[in-house]
RNA sequence: GGAGAGAUGUCAGAGUGGUCGAAUGAGCCGGUCUUGAAAACCGGUGUACUCGUAAGGGUACCGGGGGUUCGAAUCCCUCUCUCUCCGCCA
């Protein structure tokens, strides 16, 4: 969430930059100050009965040291209505600083100023794009033809074990899993990330320190038993280790990397999206995080964005990166590009990484914050992008690589699969 | 699942109703000493909110929440978590 601090202090240039993500926030805006000066004043005489408090308890103490036990009895008296005072502050104060956060939690983050305007999918810039587009046949097959033929993936089988969108992978099916698990880990730690293996349930406080809570509630599924979550990104845990921490400059950027199942449950989603691969309830996915100073996050930005697109290089598929405009960015990112790869026989365009720069709105919410050479304490900036999710990727692989002796396995797979042709 | 023990600052660990934001030790930072280093010695070393130009004040925080009391790290209730033993088990 955006920090009081930057609301109450520049209201008229956060009005304005949110207003290029769609969004209102002079009322709310509004609501918030008023609220704020209710908070301080109300504070301030709190703290000022709390000092009386505290002044008339010392001298209780010390006059009944002194055997002077009726002015002792006349000093207790007269904290009664001091405390009466003090309850009602603060229960003032307390309704004032939740209705503060319930409001808070309603802004979304502010876009950088290098942002693209624009309201929709459709106003999002194409940045770069690279590798030749194949050129299928009339008879080209969508991936999960292509899946059924090999006996790589068995969707009904999933239906019967788990439900929709739970896919078996089989044979070379699975083994192509493992192998993009192993390159994307290994390109990764040459990229200087350190491997992570995160838990793939997480409790109610990391849900929310990351922003999935409480808006985000029906998106994940739910051990209502246990009041755990499953994970729909190892964005989740990984950021979470640094909640509640207050970390030495000189370890910055951190640089993690996670290979974790994902699950959503992705409600409300129907029709060509969920075919195949598009859309599933869970997925392998590796993700890179990075924690660094808000004057080195936008250089991090970029390496993160370079790692990606080397990985869609060296797998030689057809790739755009977009910048996202203000209106299609998530809730929570202050700049983000998408990558996508094309589907060859499904002639469309596949979202396969998204790598965001949260700046200081995840870690507020989180307290992650660094102590620098000055021994001030602020807060860090977060990053994430995924590198990358498979299913999709698999889905590309296996349409555009589709040759009469099989599906091709792109150079840079062969040591991983051990062959180089899936067949 | 059963029984017991515990949760204190960066860490270890004291504190069982008043001057305790918290002993002591370690670590870390600064200094003295030293050719340099080590040792020794001296000083400093939490977070948040708030008042103040500043110096410096005030308030809160000893796992979370509630209670008793003039006053709570300390007593009571409750929740959570951790550890040990037994059982079960990949």
């Amino acid at each position: 969430m955006l920090t009081l601090k930057v609301i109450t202090e520049n209201t008229d240039e956060v009005v304005r930059k949110l207003a290029r993500k769609g969004f209102d926030a002079k009322e709310v805006i509004g609501k918030i100050i008023e609220l704020d000066k209710i908070r301080k004043s109300t504070q301030a005489e709190l703290d000022a009965n709390l000092a009386e408090t505290n002044a008339i308890s010392k001298s209780v103490g010390a006059l009944m040291k002194e055997g002077k036990k009726a002015e002792a009895e006349e000093a207790k008296s007269k904290v009664a209505s001091i405390k009466e005072k003090s309850k009602e502050l603060d229960a003032k104060m307390s309704d004032a600083i939740e209705k503060i956060n319930s409001l808070l939690y309603t802004i979304p983050n502010m876009p950088y100023d290098d942002v693209p305007d624009g309201k929709t999918a459709e106003d999002n810039v194409v940045v770069k794009m690279g590798n030749e587009i194949p050129q299928l046949g009339e008879d080209a097959l969508p991936h999960w033809e292509i899946a059924k033929k090999y006996n790589l993936i068995d969707f009904e089988l999933g239906v019967k074990i788990s439900g929709a969108g739970f896919p078996v992978y089989i044979g070379k099916g699975a083994r192509l899993q493992r192998a993009l698990i192993n390159f994307f880990l290994d390109e990764a730690r040459n990229a200087g990330y350190t491997e992570i293996m995160p838990p793939t349930v997480v409790n109610q406080a990391s849900g929310f320190g990351t922003g999935q809570l409480p808006d985000k509630e029906g998106q994940m599924y739910h051990c209502e038993v246990d009041d755990l979550y499953l994970i729909p990104t190892a964005e989740v845990p990984v950021t979470n280790i640094y909640r509640d921490v207050i970390l030495d400059e000189k370890d910055l950027p951190i640089k993690n990397c996670a290979y974790t199942q994902c699950f959503r449950r992705e409600a409300g989603s129907y029709g060509k999206d969920v075919r195949g691969l598009n859309r599933l309830h869970e997925f392998s996915k590796i993700e890179i995080v990075r924690i660094d100073t808000p004057e080195h996050s936008k250089e991090s930005h970029k390496e993160m964005l370079a790692h990606v697109e080397s990985l869609v290089k060296k797998l030689e598929l057809p790739y755009r990166i977009l910048h996202l405009c203000g209106g299609d960015m998530s809730f929570t990112a202050a700049t983000c590009y998408d990558f996508e790869v094309y589907s060859a026989a499904q002639k469309r365009w596949l979202e396969v990484s998204s790598v965001s720069n949260f700046d200081t709105y995840q870690a507020n919410r989180l307290k992650c914050r660094y102590k620098g050479a000055d021994k001030k304490t602020q807060l860090c900036h977060t990053l994430n992008g995924s590198a990358m999710a498979l299913p999709r990727i698999v889905a590309a692989l296996l349409e555009n690589n589709q040759t009469e002796k099989g599906v091709r396995v792109p150079k840079v797979l062969v040591p991983y699969m051990g062959c180089e042709y899936i067949d």
